[in-house]
DNA sequence: ACCTGAACACCGTTCAAGT
DNA sequence: ACCTGAACACCGTTCAAGT
């Protein structure tokens, strides 16, 4: 009763944006309604204009706790290998593999490109800027430590995202599913894929 | 006047992919309706259920114009290159990176995971497993001619396709604009990522 | 300050009807 | 065979009104 109640004290915001999360990863953003959500925190369809100032909007918080997820897992995945660089890189690689296989449509929330810009709020840019400054740190002290080739440290943290985000999206979109079925095939294949990026295709 | 009246013979279907694929590049599959695409085809917005049974079927067939021009691109730059593979394989990912620069939306709808599968019409996963098979195919002959590595033909092929699908998908997204602005400067960016990619990012 | 309910323009889909 | 127009349930958004 109380949890009723306090909807009516500043969380509603909360509320819409656990809703919303349920019901993305439920049935994809395409068939989420703001109308749905709203019903969903027990609410009229009119009460999230009260927190948001639109359904993009709303898109782009619950966008939001998905990035919040996503770094978090990479900082512990980090932090997991102190002054190792190649693991701390894998192990940053995997968990951002490991979000999209296991949230596939909030994954795609965040990188499908259905969020509007809006210029206004780039909380968005800004929460994805710095997990890649935490990419280009790792490198940094790989080549520092003279594990990971010389060169332009910007230019390989976006190759390596690249390929992660490349492998991460395959597996979310299910493009993968008839080679690797299960997650730990996929995850098993994210580790191999790794390692060829790290050796190089080319030969020696 | 033939050209209306045309559409009563045969060839809405043409005419309905032509308006939807110029809207989506113009708007955004998010913001295309159904009914906006038959009124720009000229026709009532229950007219294209004669011919697609849903808007999602729409959608695929414009996504299928998309995979058509993607695999034919692929093809002219793979035959510039005869017999060098470093060469077939990197011409093969700037026109995937070309395709999704010029053509963000578009490319958006074809990757962006907004498609429903409906396992009836897998037409495009077809298409995809196709310009896959083209990717192994450069691969093993570069393994035959002792420039890639050895190891499984695949996996190298799939850590290719992840890099470019990943670097095309930041790309298109607009998540490299302001660390690369113009074409030009992503389409350099994207070979000197493709080079990492080859030498490897480990120290040797 | 925060939420509701009616209203508006738009949407996807179905169906009887027209040629 | 191919297309139309009315109809239905749903949607995002606005706004006056309630507490």
């Amino acid at each position: 009763m109380s949890k009723e109640s306090s909807y009516h004290h500043g969380n509603l915001r909360e509320a819409l944006l656990e809703a919303g999360t349920k019901l993305v990863e439920e049935k994809g953003v395409a068939d989420v309604s703001l109308r749905a959500v709203a019903k969903a925190a027990g609410v009229s369809h009119t009460a999230p204009y009260r927190h948001f100032s639109d359904k993009n909007a709303m898109l782009r918080g619950i966008a939001a706790t998905g990035f919040r997820l996503l770094a978090q897992r990479i900082e512990e995945a980090v932090e997991l290998h102190p002054g190792n660089p190649e693991l701390q890189l894998s192990a940053a690689g995997v968990a951002y593999v490991e979000l999209a296989i296991e949230h596939p449509r909030l994954h795609n929330l965040m990188f499908g490109g259905v969020l509007q810009d809006d210029a206004v709020d780039d909380s968005l840019e800004e929460r994805s800027d710095q997990a890649f400054k935490g990419l280009v740190g790792i490198i940094a002290l790989g080549q520092q430590a003279g594990v990971f080739r010389r060169g332009d440290t910007d230019e390989l943290a976006l190759t390596a995202w690249s390929l992660v985000h490349g492998f991460a999206m395959l597996a979310s979109t299910g493009t993968l599913d008839h080679r690797a079925g299960g997650q730990e095939a996929k995850l098993a294949l994210a580790h191999r894929v790794a390692n060829h990026l790290l050796s190089g295709l080319a030969k020696r």
